[in-house]
DNA sequence: ACTAATTTCATACAAAAGTATGAGTCCCAT
DNA sequence: ATGGGACTCATACTTTTGTATGAAATTAGT
């Protein structure tokens, strides 16, 4: 927080330099008002981008995580909502059972849907399925 | 690729405007070129954090997939090497033989590996093993 | 209202995963 | 040299997963 406090102050120091730059510069005739105007900008710019990647670095950690979930994949490969849900309990680690039970279905139901997956997903195992649908970006 | 070109057509743009405004103000006695000058910076500095923001969105998606692995779990846990190869090829998806086959041992062998593992990690199924070693930071 | 897709479930079988136990080899550290 | 950790493997058994097939019930869209 206070890299913040430090970093502003370092702004004003910035500017009031070349504010005093500038009002020296505009003694000497030969240099034109326009490019002190302009390399001021040009000062300011590369600042406020030098500032805006510092702010960036802090929200990375944040962002880093988020993952976008491509709902035209999931279109694509035809996959129904209950299969979904089945996909997600089992990327959490969940047995037929437990999933069954989660979504108060039987077993059998829950192995179809499991089933079906694997072909949409083109896999033969629900570990291939996660590792699968986390490339494809239809599950976080 | 053309929207970096049409911003920076919106930053001269601005230039030239603040540019002007600047030398009719010059005219105006009762604003200062302080005053002139604290304008343009700023206005500079948040066109400059604007872009640097822009900037930022393109750089995430690379940055995002960064993980850290941590070597003081994997040695708090007392996972061996062995596991930590078995580990990693149940996160990629492999059966227990296609384990076996990559790494020239038996299936009872990789088998036995697992097991350990389930207990070390404290879980009953592959699929958690995944899911609580991520969690962990221990595999990518 | 009718069709197509989705969801549900069952049975039966095959394959893979997981558990338990015991044991042999190799290495390295005391 | 010896005891312990790591790695290997086997056998036997249980449980979970996955496959195949068929079918009823339920939506949802035309």
């Amino acid at each position: 927080m206070f890299k913040v406090i430090l970093r502003f102050g370092l702004i004003i120091a910035a500017l009031l330099i070349l504010f005093q730059l500038s009002r020296m510069s505009l003694l000497i005739p030969d240099m034109s008002s326009d490019l002190i105007l302009g390399l001021v900008g040009a000062a300011f710019i590369g600042l406020g981008i030098y500032l805006g990647l510092k702010f960036r670095k802090v929200e990375i950690v944040e962002v880093g995580t988020v993952i976008e979930i491509d709902e035209q994949q999931i279109e694509a490969l035809g996959l129904t909502e209950r299969e979904m849900e089945v996909l997600r309990l089992i990327a959490s680690g969940l047995s037929n059972v437990e999933i069954g039970e989660k979504l108060f279905v039987s077993e059998n139901t829950v192995k179809t849907h499991v089933s079906n997956l694997f072909v949409k997903l083109d896999v033969k195992r629900r570990t291939q399925a996660v590792t699968r649908a986390k490339e494809l970006r239809i599950i976080e």
